[in-house]
DNA sequence: TCAAAACGTTGACATAGGGCAGCGTTATCA
DNA sequence: TGATAACGCTGCCCTATGTCAACGTTTTGA
């Protein structure tokens, strides 16, 4: 049930037995159906999830209703509305789940008090912090000023399983293009 | 000297006297000329910077020679090549003074050093990722999908300084448009 | 297991915005 | 402070990509 959370923190430099099943038990299981609204636009978000099995999308609407996506989660990745996490706005997002998931829940009132407690869990969440702003900063570099033809290339190269477990409606809608224009150009590849 | 850095530091909560003395010590003071290039596209980031008086900012260049601007930095705030000061691989891009600056220096070793040590920088460090992260959010929903006029109007919403104080080519370059079509869109508003 | 809905692909057409050039204004630094 | 270079604005033309529609295929869940 907990078995790849269990793996990724036994990982850690630093994490007693004791301190991991500490952390282990504030998480809650939690299942999912598919295409399920996790956290809603107007919510704010009070959990921060591990996923077990199965895979989440975090998007948005424009005013016009097309969507965007920001973020793919899959088995074995953290995933959650960070920035309402963080400092508990409304989302303005949504966190969905694109199949049957098995998830793992911690509430933000226990995520932070095993951040202050325990060395090794505030490690984890200094590296999701600089990775995930090292990604949105090569994701900038990486769109910017490029044709949609140099962004799938971009794609393919720096997170070549998302064009193979993703919809082409939703790898259009990370890479900002339209489904056409990505179909358009996976036939010229 | 350090007035501005100083004053910063003396707003954070549990920060002794003698903590903000120890990591003050830390930061050297270096003056740069106009358009000098702090950091080189294959260097390797070591100093965070604070900028005690001008602005800095960063971009890189693709393949075709074309500007892309990510960040741009003004009295009071921190600012380095982060993803390269973190992971200590080439910058793969520039950090440029757009004017005379004075900035604060802080090596690697110490930075780290000092978050080690005290709690109060430790929280700056973290405060410094969840808000780049959020910012980097922000942007890519605030840029995907929309055209030029929508992107204009969210910069001048969201980063109401930054019309003000940058040229339009470099601003330009920050939104992915052409500085013509960044003149034609202020001409209409 | 099958009907209905969602999706992917492709063609025709429309358009936002890029590139380039010319001109006047502003900024630079020797 | 003045010569030179950089910049901002605008008109013209052109291309990449969006929109829409039609059609066949795949997926879904009752």
């Amino acid at each position: 049930m907990k078995r790849t959370l269990k793996d990724k923190l036994k990982n850690c430099i630093g994490a007693s037995d004791m301190a991991i099943e500490e952390v282990l038990a504030c998480f809650k299981p939690v299942k999912t159906k598919r295409n399920q609204i996790i956290i809603d636009f107007e919510e704010t978000c009070k959990y921060y999830y591990f996923i077990e099995k199965g895979s989440l999308r975090l998007y948005t609407l424009n005013v016009e209703g097309k969507e965007s996506s920001r973020y793919f989660g899959f088995e074995g990745n953290f995933c959650t509305a960070l920035p309402s996490f963080i400092d508990q706005q409304p989302a303005m997002e949504y966190l969905q789940s694109l199949e049957k998931c098995d998830l793992l829940a911690i509430s933000r009132a226990d995520f932070f008090k095993m951040v202050d407690k325990h060395g090794f869990f505030a490690r984890i969440y200094l590296e999701i912090l600089e990775l995930g702003f090292i990604t949105a900063q090569k994701r900038i570099y990486g769109f910017q000023g490029f044709d949609a033809m140099e962004k799938v290339k971009w794609v393919i190269n720096n997170q070549p399983k998302l064009l193979l477990r993703i919809s082409n409606k939703m790898a259009a809608s990370y890479l900002g293009i339209s489904p056409s224009t990505l179909s358009r150009i996976k036939a010229k590849l």
